[in-house]
DNA sequence: CAAACACTTGCACACTTGTTCAAATATGCT
DNA sequence: AGCATATTTGAACAAGTGTGCAAGTGTTTG
């Protein structure tokens, strides 16, 4: 008995194939797109966002960033913790005082790790 | 009556003047950042990145789509209907199929005004 | 040492958001 | 018309998130 032929129907399944399967290969690495979308999400933010775009010329420290932001210190400070974990800032303590900068390094990693997936 | 010097301290009020200044010009433009903050956030999200991604070879209907995330049609959808109000993904209807595409005259416009800001 | 200060952190809470389910819409087919 | 399919949409709900508040840490200053 042979197989009805594969008309274009879904149906819980698949219209074209071949093309599902190429945009699967962009896909593919799991663990990147997670990281890739993690960073987004903290771009996604107006306080943090403006907390990067703040630290872009010079170092700052939390009162200047809260300044700077139009934010409490104590909501910079939050924000910045998620920054730091992602390692899209660093910061540097001298005395009581603690100045974020941006981790150059490490974001040119993140954009040079989501260059070469989105330009090959 | 002089004016006291100004010391080091914060106490809601700004340590380095000039560096909270610059740091203000890149946050000059308001509508921008969170017109930045909007498509940042769009993309960090896993199925709509996934989404986005999926659609960098060809474009795909929602049912293909749907199998290429991983994702019900239904969430899918929803999260479409996002990604077309940001003008990030465009569509055209062939029947009772509907095939997204990335909107790439829009989205480049977008990455020209990233680029403009914080390449300055 | 005590007080002031810069910053961090945990909690609480309002608000947002992504998904599912069911129903609605739209098109194609017989 | 009636049924199947592809997609959209609205409601509901759980889970996630950003902020303010208050308490806590560590450092400087008097």
């Amino acid at each position: 008995m042979k197989k009805e032929k594969i008309a274009p129907i879904c149906k819980v399944n698949i219209v074209d194939e071949e093309k599902v399967r190429e945009a699967r290969k962009n896909l593919s690495n799991k663990d990147q797109i997670l990281e890739m979308a993690a960073i987004f999400k903290l771009l996604g933010e107006p306080t943090r966002l403006k907390t990067i775009l703040s630290l872009i010329d010079n170092e700052l420290c939390v009162c200047d960033l809260s300044a700077a932001t139009d934010s409490s210190v104590s909501a910079v400070s939050h924000q910045l913790r998620l920054l730091r974990n992602a390692r899209l800032v660093k910061y540097r303590k001298d005395g009581k005082m603690v100045y974020y900068s941006i981790d150059d390094e490490h974001i040119n990693n993140v954009i040079q790790k989501i260059k070469e997936h989105t330009e090959e």
